[in-house]
DNA sequence: GCTGAGTAACTTTTT
DNA sequence: GTTACTCAGC
């Protein structure tokens, strides 16, 4: 907000040119680190330029030293730049990229940040011209979804044929496409039976009434206010002399907007994207703006950064492979002078559980070296899976098998204001010593101790040599402080440590330090469970009661949280189990003790490089998802498609790609064929794995059902080891591609050979067994799938290679 | 009004 | 299978 006084000031503007031109003579020796194609990015500066930057090329260092470049040769004054990106944390690393180059820290460069913090700095200053106040809130989702609700319910509208949920996408939708309530199209009109329109348009009127703004309000009341205050628009033309935009191909329809009525001046606007790395479509992202760059700034200047310092041959060669796929592209190929290193790997599993399985050991084996390659730490490993719940197999399994793991990009829940203050007052009744939790909640809700009373408290803690909490006790004992906060800080004090003693009435606290007799369990202590306790305490410190008498819009949503917090106790034995996984958690950007391997969602993947990549899941329905190809058909899929290549496209040094025949997906079991990106794979850069069950061993088929545990012969138990590879359709896949070309697998011959059995040794009626549905009998012949009711499981579509006849099975 | 049971839905996510 | 949300019952 301070930072306005920069603008509307000719004085500032004018020795902003001196200025520049006093700084032209200055040495660019950052030029020489950059690559031709780079150096061509960072020196056109006048006009249209757009930098498409294939993965890995170093589109991050032409960007910053093209801003770099900019001030060097006095062309802008760091305020006269205007450098967007999407995400807080792209900001942060421009800023101290751009800070290190300059070699000093950069004082203003007060319009580097993302879309919708530089339209809040912007919005403020002009509110009023759009209905609002220059102290309007920001509503976040949840506040967004509570008022949406209240509006569906006060229209009398069945809010469960119709939830809320379903408006808020379609209101967000229009405002991504930067579609006011008056300008809804008709082809839009029937949403929400009809009613989506008006909804819309009251849900605007009723975030004026209070005085706030949704997300996508950010970015649309600025263009509403560009588009009809051209005296406005023109300041900011003239101030903003340069403009960068990091991740064009995320724009939504609104930003384009922004930024084109921004540009349309001077036109010096240099957009960095990757059409292949589209991947945001689903909130509205339109690889079209980066498409059509060229036609919206005619004789832009167009450089492609295509050297790549990433990844090795191999792995680029698998990555455009299957991007070939995808016919709306700009075209890229990627290149490296990188050796060749190992083949994209792929191996194929019977289920999930191995693949974890399989992934967990192949992970220690990749730390210990003994895979024939450098030995890698824990920390260039990353598991990057499409949907967030394909996490919990290899959660599950890496906690069984002690693998040290983070999860990125998990819930943002920990972070909110009220979840924080609770926890913190969960921490300090486990432990006392915790002066940070203490500070936090201290006047949390309000005591009466305000900076004055906290210091005393400071300073008599220090003073002593004791924690807060015991520094707060000795100051009131002391009579340093007095009258209302002395007894609001006693009772909080006491509270406490009454609380304290309620855990250990159930769950003795391990460091036993200073157990006097005031806190020790008291005889007739109430036991309660930690839930009970965490419900105790939030009431009787009066932080709930604090929520129930805020009137702000966002009170009841922190109640709801609060609710929740409660709730997800119920997962843990005690407090303090439970804080320590939320600690993990919460660490896992900052405290870095010990490599662990990551694991994250493609999508939160993109932008980030490790030496060692599995991307497990590769299967048809899964990745490509089921529900992007229905939802967007075509479009869907050449998503999903950029989606399999920002996750290859990751791995610097090795890349392993894996399947799984079957899966339960909702607590049912779904055979599934491999990804039809796995077909995409140019097979001289792809090495076939052999899976651990084909050495015969009992181990593969020990996890396959229970059913067979007792009684089978030998033989039989063999036969299954084998079926479990062998018969996966994914398997059979494998070696049907392999065949046609002169290398192949040891094992090619006695796999077709079952094979060919397999295809032929059912007919309708019969009665089969499957690993996982048990028994039923074949109602239908489909090609290589199997139509079967199942006696428990019912009807379903298998492929024949997971049958066997019944009879197979001793019983 | 709150709890418990039953049911429906269930990608991807930043601001 | 899980979770979140609704409805019924206390």
């Amino acid at each position: 907000m301070s930072t306005f006084d920069d603008f509307d000031d000719v004085g500032a503007f004018e020795a902003a040119s001196l200025s520049s031109r006093a700084m032209a003579a200055r040495p660019t020796p950052y030029l020489d680190e950059l690559n031709p194609a780079q150096r061509a990015a960072v020196e056109a500066m006048d006009g249209p330029v757009l930098m498409l930057a294939g993965a890995g090329t170093g589109k991050t260092k032409a960007l910053t030293s093209r801003i770099v470049h900019m001030l060097m040769t006095g062309r802008a004054r760091p305020p006269e730049i205007l450098a967007v990106t999407f995400t807080n944390k792209a900001a942060r690393e421009m800023k101290e990229r751009v800070a290190r180059m300059l070699g000093q820290p950069i004082e203003g460069m007060p319009w580097l940040g993302t879309f919708h913090s530089i339209c809040v700095k912007l919005l403020r200053r002009h509110a009023e011209l759009v209905g609002l106040k220059s102290n309007f809130t920001i509503l976040d989702t949840d506040d967004q979804l509570r008022l949406l609700k209240q509006l569906v319910q006060a229209a009398g509208i069945d809010d469960k044929r119709w939830p809320a949920r379903q408006l808020a996408g379609i209101i967000d939708d229009w405002k991504n496409r930067a579609i006011t309530p008056e300008r809804v199209p008709t082809a839009d009109a029937g949403a929400y039976n009809h009613k989506a329109p008006r909804l819309y348009a009251e849900y605007q009127t009723r975030l004026r009434e209070l005085n706030a703004v949704d997300f996508g309000d950010l970015l649309l009341h600025m263009v509403t206010i560009f588009q009809q205050h051209p005296d406005v628009l023109e300041q900011y033309q003239r101030w903003f002399r340069f403009i960068l935009v990091d991740e064009y191909q995320d724009t939504n329809v609104a930003q384009y907007l922004w930024l084109r009525l921004l540009a349309s001046a001077h036109k010096n606007i240099c957009c960095v994207g990757d059409d292949d790395q589209s991947i945001y479509g689903w909130r509205g992202a339109e690889v079209g703006n980066i498409l059509r760059f060229e036609k919206d700034f005619p004789g832009a200047h167009v450089v492609r950064l295509e050297q790549n310092y990433r990844s090795t041959p191999h792995i680029l060669a698998a990555a455009s492979g299957v991007i070939r796929g995808n016919s709306d592209r700009l075209g890229k190929e990627l290149w490296t002078e990188a050796q060749d290193g190992e083949k994209v790997r792929l191996i194929g599993h019977w289920d999930g559980e191995e693949e974890a399985r399989w992934i967990g050991e192949e992970i220690e084996a990749i730390q210990r070296g003994t895979r024939g390659m450098r030995p890698y730490t824990l920390d260039d490993m990353a598991i990057l899976v499409r949907a967030s719940h394909q996490m919990r197999a290899f959660e599950d399994r890496f906690l069984t098998i002690g693998l040290p793991y983070k999860v990125i990009g998990g819930p943002r829940f920990y972070e909110r204001l009220e979840i924080r203050d609770a926890m913190a007052y969960f921490r300090l009744v486990v432990s006392p010593d915790d002066d940070l939790a203490f500070e936090r909640i201290v006047n949390t809700p309000k005591r009466g101790l305000g900076d004055k009373a906290q210091q005393t408290i400071q300073r008599i803690a220090r003073a002593n040599g004791v924690s807060l909490v015991d520094g707060a006790a000795l100051a009131v004992e002391m009579g340093e402080i007095k009258g209302k906060g002395a007894k609001a800080l006693a009772q909080l004090v006491t509270d406490l440590a009454r609380w304290r003693r309620m855990t250990r009435a159930v769950v003795p606290v391990q460091s036993d330090d200073i157990i006097d007799d005031e806190t020790r369990p008291m005889e007739g202590s109430p036991e309660v469970s930690h839930i009970e306790l965490a419900q105790i305490i939030l009431d009787e410190s009066g932080y709930t009661e604090m929520w129930q008498n805020d009137k702000t819009p966002e009170a009841p949503g922190r109640l709801e949280n609060l609710k929740e917090l409660v709730k997800a106790l119920e997962s843990f034995e005690n407090l303090q189990g439970f804080l320590e996984h939320v600690a993990l958690i919460m660490d896992n950007d900052k405290g870095d003790e010990g490599a662990k391997v990551s694991i994250m969602t493609l999508h939160a993947a993109k932008g980030l490089e490790f030496p060692v990549v599995f991307l497990p899941g590769w299967e048809d329905g899964l990745f490509p998802s089921q529900r992007s190809m229905d939802e967007s058909g075509l479009k869907g899929l050449e998503e999903e498609r950029r989606l399999a290549y920002v996750g290859i496209t990751r791995a610097e040094e090795v890349c392993t790609i894996s399947f799984a025949g079957n899966r339960r997906i909702f607590g049912q079991w779904q055979s599934a064929l491999p990804s039809r990106f796995i077909d995409e794979l140019p097979e001289e850069h792809v090495e076939v794995l052999t899976p651990p069950g084909l050495y015969g061993g009992g181990y593969g088929a020990a996890g396959m059902g229970g059913g067979m545990s007792g009684g089978m012969s030998s033989g039989v138990e063999a036969r299954a080891a084998e079926a479990n590879v062998y018969n996966s359709p994914g398997w059979k896949r494998l070696q049907e591609r392999s065949q046609q070309r002169p290398i192949s697998q040891p094992r090619e011959s006695r796999a077709s050979a079952i094979d060919l059995e397999a295809v032929s040794s059912f007919t309708m009626g019969e009665r089969v067994f499957h690993q996982k549905f048990g028994y039923g009998a074949i109602i239908g012949i489909e090609g290589d799938k199997l139509e079967v009711a199942f006696e428990k499981a019912g009807t379903k579509k298998v492929v024949a290679r997971f049958l066997s006849a019944s009879d197979d099975i001793p019983f």
